[in-house]
DNA sequence: TATTGTTATACTCTATAACTATA
DNA sequence: TATAGTTATAGAGTATAACAATA
């Protein structure tokens, strides 16, 4: 038998799986996926960044960040302007993406707190804590 | 701006971008993904379970799961057996199938150490805790 | 009627490779 | 020559809907 109560990878697994899913079921009825609103994330915090930062940033290529930028671009939360080098998009957020995605931080800091809430609250910080140091330790992100 | 830094779930999809590339990375030799290491686990933690069931642990549909087993078959590593219900199929591991989730689970687990490596004993043994509390209080597992 | 497995089909996300225009 | 964006195509993973056999 294999000790799965005391494996990080097996347990983080079952737990992002939950909680994507549950950020799923919030977001739905925005026809927005936890993918779309790390990309207004992203954007919002880099501002003028180009499509292959963005990718760089989501862990997707330069192929796959462009159908972000068109789909969100579509939904009018995105655009580009033009750049320094004339190759390059500068992305921003629209002013009506800027509100969406103030929105939709709230809702998923509530989807996160029903998540949270068998937690006391020192542990839940330091979970938090945890989480993002091991994250900025091993990967990539927004900063 | 956002707070990101005490976002619970955008630190936790950052996190588990990571590993799942940390994992995939690690398995793409064997032909194996995490998924699929998943799905032997829960056959040999549930041996004998049913397609559907394995599609509920594993938080997929009937007819996702049906296409697991067929991979896993044809790899040799699973077995459809006679079940009471005739309708019905009794997933178990093959011998190749036990040894090499022996040995995935072997090499998962030094692929966990890597990952951790930034935090203290202490530290890391909470961490697991406080993540195996929240999957098994928001989710279902093979438990 | 409800359930198990199955099949066919489609959708989403991602990757690769090749093209263009600039640098 | 290298890079940003683009396009076309393909693959993996998942979902839905309908069907057969059995409960």
């Amino acid at each position: 038998m294999h000790d799965l109560e005391t494996s990080f990878g097996y347990q983080i697994r079952r737990l992002q799986l939950e909680v994507d899913r549950g950020a799923r079921q919030a977001l739905v009825s925005f026809d927005m996926t936890p993918a779309r609103v790390t990309a207004l994330l992203v954007i919002s915090a880099r501002s003028g960044c180009t499509q292959t930062a963005l990718g760089e940033a989501l862990s997707i290529n330069r192929a796959s960040a462009m159908k972000m930028v068109n789909l969100l671009e579509a939904k009018q939360l995105v655009l580009r302007e033009a750049a320094a080098d004339p190759r390059a998009h500068a992305l921003v957020l629209t002013p009506k993406g800027n509100e969406l995605l103030d929105h939709l931080v709230e809702v998923l800091r509530k989807v996160d707190d029903v998540m949270l809430a068998s937690l006391t609250a020192d542990a839940r910080q330091q979970l938090v804590a945890n989480i993002r140091q091991l994250a900025a330790c091993n990967g990539r992100g927004v900063n």
